[in-house]
DNA sequence: TTGCCGATCTTCT
DNA sequence: GAAGATCGGCAAA
């Protein structure tokens, strides 16, 4: 399966962001390849978007954005999650596309055992969720060593995960694909590369964008700055789609004296 | 179904 | 030291 064309994201990322629906992000890793039809993103325009990473300028963790387009930028954020981005347009413009959910197409039972591994593990005494993946390839590791009542658990919480929700969210997309900091600066346009952006096909072997839904947009998810702004992107009516949710400050957390 | 809250740690001021 | 492009669990409606 051929990747898209690098000039396909050597435009600004609000063009890219819509064109993006309907594409198919797919990660070959040693348990095997999941793939994700991408329903909803959102685009981030880089310098100039006060919602971006890049708008403070290249730092260690953004410095991705600042290199040429069609790469993955992945970050770490809550402690706890990654996202992924795909970097669009030049190095001077640091903008970029968040892909915030998708419909898993291929490999649905290996996405299901990665989401039900840590939603297991989220719910149980010691979440790893941080550690193990950073910069680790951590396939198959959770699963050895397990006691046969945790495997009951876990598998039950795999049957009972709903489809839609495999990847629904960026943090869930992440982990459906197993895309952890190690990917961070990927080449998605590359048919050798492990992680792939690729467009849809038919059996009949033609171009699809899902079926031709409508595209909607509407305000970024969560962003404090420029909240106002509809960068955000998502295919009309399709489950996968994350539910909307503003940006509200954060409490501090009460400390009894 | 909705809304609140804690988890958890990197990044930045 | 505070905030953050999130998520899952739980209580309340």
């Amino acid at each position: 399966m051929t990747p898209i064309p690098r000039e396909f994201f050597a435009r600004p990322s609000v063009q890219v962001a819509p064109d993006l629906l309907g594409c198919v992000l797919e990660h070959e890793t040693a348990e095997g390849l999941v793939a994700v039809e991408l329903t909803e993103v959102e685009a981030y325009a880089g310098q100039s978007d006060p919602a971006s990473h890049a708008y403070r300028g290249r730092t260690a963790r953004n410095a991705v954005m600042f290199g040429p387009p069609g790469h993955a930028y992945v970050y770490f954020t809550y402690g706890m999650h990654f996202c992924v981005n795909l970097v669009c347009q030049d190095a001077d413009n640091a903008s970029a596309v968040l892909l915030r959910a998708g419909r898993v197409i291929e490999g649905e039972e290996l996405a299901r055992a990665r989401r039900a591994r840590r939603t297991h593990k989220a719910g149980g005494d010691h979440d790893r969720a941080g550690q193990d993946s950073a910069g680790q390839d951590s396939a198959g590791q959770d699963s050895a060593g397990q006691d046969s009542a945790s495997q009951d658990s876990a598998s039950q919480d795999r049957a009972a995960l709903a489809t839609r929700d495999l990847a629904r969210g960026p943090a869930r997309l992440c982990q459906a694909l197993d895309i952890d900091r190690s990917l961070d600066g990927a080449d998605v346009c590359t048919a050798g590369s492990p992680l792939r952006v690729r467009r849809r096909q038919t059996g009949a072997g033609t171009n699809v964008r899902s079926g031709q839904r409508n595209i909607r947009s509407g305000p970024r998810v969560g962003v404090s700055a420029a909240a106002d702004v509809p960068w955000r992107f998502w295919l009309d009516g399709d489950p996968t789609v994350s539910a909307y949710r503003p940006w509200v400050a954060r409490r501090r957390k009460l400390v009894t004296p």
